[in-house]
DNA sequence: GTAAAATGCCGAACAGTGTTCAGTTTTTTA
DNA sequence: TAAAAAACTGAACACTGTTCGGCATTTTAC
């Protein structure tokens, strides 16, 4: 098989994991104008050098703790109780994807800011997989249902315009409205039943 | 009236302006990161110490240029026609939102990135003024005019919920569905057009 | 009009940043 | 055990925001 690692690869990717771990913790605590290659390599045991071994620049860590806040993300909303009605399952994944904002305010802030390297197409945008596939499927089922009563527009642009409704309160939430308590969780519920009954109530 | 200035006075205003307008210009371009108080010294033919006889520092520069593409968001958003039906208005107050977004993507991106310096309390929340201040006023009208039924939630939470709306759209544009090219403006019209009509049809 | 004070502006410097590169040490390969 | 490769470092380069001492210029006060 093969398949066992030789301990150079161990420790490689043990280091490795190290600076992402770093890099994350640093980005949660103070967003992104607190990463910096040399407080990872102080807090790795590293010379700010070395870290080149591992990663080409300081982008491709960020990249990379942006991948695994996504896999986060997609977890958040893997919670969701499939078994849902869909038009309740749609509101539950929008909250989810709320609230892991909330709960990850930095990580979700550099996920969605960095306008450099964005994909040519949302992420698995025919797949189930990704946050957004499974938000895809959803609203997939809720038309296959004969729920769903979306004129012209296919399960593609609904679950973009779902997208932007809960990316919209995420975002206001930890930028524009970040000092302002509110209870925004009943509000938002209602905002998206709202919308999600339109999408049924043809 | 004495509401003449001194030369002295005029000069040092220009000289602000003239920071602002460099400053504006390289975020248009290039976005925060390119903007540094070195070339926004060389633009104006200054020093880069000379700034700081204008500006305590450069997130001082950032907050007055934010607060001057605050104030161009809500020209944008003031060409819409105040005399057309309270749901029309609501819509297209949206897209003009989303169109100031796609016109000026560093700006807006600048303007709802700052994490620090967010105010306690939306812009304008009692006030007719203000981009959401004037989002506001137009839902209060369609409460009174008993367009809209919001059962429990007055203007204010309705308010967020439309741009937590556009705002989701805005930023979605911008970032991770910039490379991305599609026609946006009928779903998004369309979208608002659903929410907007569950927010009338009780 | 002249002296004094305030303002405007600059060069140089400090501490910080990402990144590169010549070497040195360590580990793997043959 | 010798040669090759990988891992790691210190020093440097070109940037960054900001501060400070000093030089002009302009404004104020008499």
């Amino acid at each position: 098989m093969m398949s066992e690692l030789s301990p150079k690869e161990r420790r490689s990717r043990r280091t490795r994991q190290a600076i992402l771990i770093a890099a994350r913790d640093l980005i949660a605590q103070g967003g992104y104008e607190a990463l910096s290659m040399r407080k990872i390599a102080r807090r790795i045991d590293y010379s700010p050098a070395g870290l080149y071994e591992y990663f080409d620049n300081k982008d491709q860590i960020v990249a990379a703790v942006c991948r695994q806040a996504d896999g986060l993300l997609e977890r958040y909303m893997r919670r969701v109780d499939p078994n849902l009605p869909v038009q309740e399952r749609l509101v539950e994944l929008g909250l989810a994807y709320v609230r892991f904002a909330e709960k990850n305010p930095e990580l979700f802030l550099i996920l969605f800011t960095r306008t450099d390297q964005a994909p040519s197409e949302p992420s698995s945008s025919r797949e189930t997989s990704g946050s957004f596939g499974l938000l895809m499927a959803t609203v997939q089922d809720g038309i296959d249902q004969g729920v769903f009563h979306t004129g012209q527009f296919d399960a593609f642009p609904v679950s973009y315009a779902c997208w932007a409704f809960v990316h919209g309160m995420a975002m206001l939430r930890i930028t524009a409205l970040k000092n302002f308590e509110a209870p925004y969780q009943p509000v938002n519920r209602w905002a998206l039943e709202t919308f999600v009954n339109g999408l049924a109530g043809d």
